[in-house]
DNA sequence: TATTATTTTTAGTCTCATCTAAAAATAAAC
DNA sequence: GTTTATTTTTAGATGAGACTAAAAATAATA
């Protein structure tokens, strides 16, 4: 169906196309794949030909429907994978990526059907990333920091946005991990530190905390 | 390290030595791999370049120490997969193989140790092939199909010969599958027919079905 | 042994995905 | 509104890995 190289320049596209706005440019494209502006040109030019991209000389690349739909599977498996390497295999959330990255190429669907209903079928990789259903569709995400979440206000931890050794050892000792619930009971104007109960528990943060976890409120 | 296309050739020449003895020639690599003799050539110079094979012009390959244990570990990831697909997604055993030839080529020495673990450090496939361990060697395989089993003799089934959904359903019927252990109560040398006994059950199976199951006979 | 037949290798070509260097188009600055 | 700067594209080259067709070496046969 795709090559590997071209399932990775769809899933760029898409995913520069979430940050900005139009037709993705030749130089973004080039400087997040870490390859050449005129690598892109050629392989951008074949995707049009193959009808995943519409393309205008100097115009930059836009996905077509189709063209979505594929980058969306790509990155379907790519989450899948990484909640099954952190789940199942106790990966660490931030060593899973690269793997991630390889396992996203494999083709079978009947692989990620079997695979998304071992794993319970999730909605959100362990980075707190939601994960696009078989139609490529993303649920619309509630995602923010915890830092900004009003006070009396509950969230579900959905993943971090530093990953260092140390927060995740922290977040270890304080007993949170993706689903694990959050209600913030104060909240400190002056250095934006927090008082939140997790489970039973009740503790302080400090804002570095509060900004580097992400959580799903409830809607 | 090493690309897809030298790790499969690595694997086809691992095969084919314990197939035949001496050099594997040209022809018989290409075979097996339904590739053109002149392919193989090019391919197994490259590999002799880098040590992997020891190869002389008209006198086929054979693989080194070294390219021993590259082949060796690409097909313990290769099993270790299957056994992953079959135990933990539920697919059949002759649906794994296509899938297991693609998750052979991830790289990540983690990974592996970590499926290893999870999958309970398994030393066989759901072919009843023999894994692997980590340093290339192969359990001694006393594996042999049913037939070959001497009245009050047990053997713990290890895989199957053909696959057919028909045979693996009537497999599914008499509860035989990998781990099950068989006990030979009786042999006909007419038509090679026997009475086994599974669990606390004890039936007639023809020679069709002994000729076509695996087992690992005790020693 | 001379002569076929088979196997294996070489030589040259092709596609994919990348690169460098140079040209062309667009954007920014004076 | 020219001129400079930046971005993007073309042109040509490279390395992997495969192929076809032809040449060379080995094996088989008369």
């Amino acid at each position: 169906m795709f090559t590997l190289a071209e399932e990775n320049y769809l899933k760029a596209i898409f995913h520069l196309e979430h940050e900005i706005q139009g037709g993705v440019s030749t130089n973004a494209i080039a400087e997040s794949m870490e390859t050449k502006p005129s690598s892109v040109t050629d392989m951008v030019q074949k995707l049009a030909e193959k009808k995943m991209v519409v393309y205008k000389r100097y115009k930059g690349a836009q996905l077509t429907a189709e063209g979505k739909k594929v980058a969306a599977y790509v990155i379907r498996k790519h989450r899948l994978w990484e909640v099954f390497l952190v789940e199942k295999l106790n990966f660490h959330w931030d060593q899973v990526h690269e793997i991630a990255e390889q396992l996203e190429h494999i083709q079978s669907e009947e692989l990620i059907i079997r695979l998304d209903k071992f794993l319970g079928s999730p909605d959100f990789d362990p980075h707190g990333d939601p994960i696009p259903d078989k139609h490529g569709n993303l649920k619309r995400t509630e995602k923010k920091l915890l830092s900004e979440v009003e006070k009396n206000q509950k969230g579900v931890c959905v993943g971090v946005k530093e990953s260092s050794p140390e927060f995740l050892q922290y977040l270890d000792k304080k007993k949170i991990s993706i689903g694990t619930k959050i209600l913030v009971l104060g909240k400190e104007f002056f250095d934006g530190s927090m008082v939140i109960q997790v489970g039973e528990e009740q503790f302080f943060i400090s804002i570095k905390i509060a900004e580097n976890l992400y959580v799903q409120t409830q809607e």
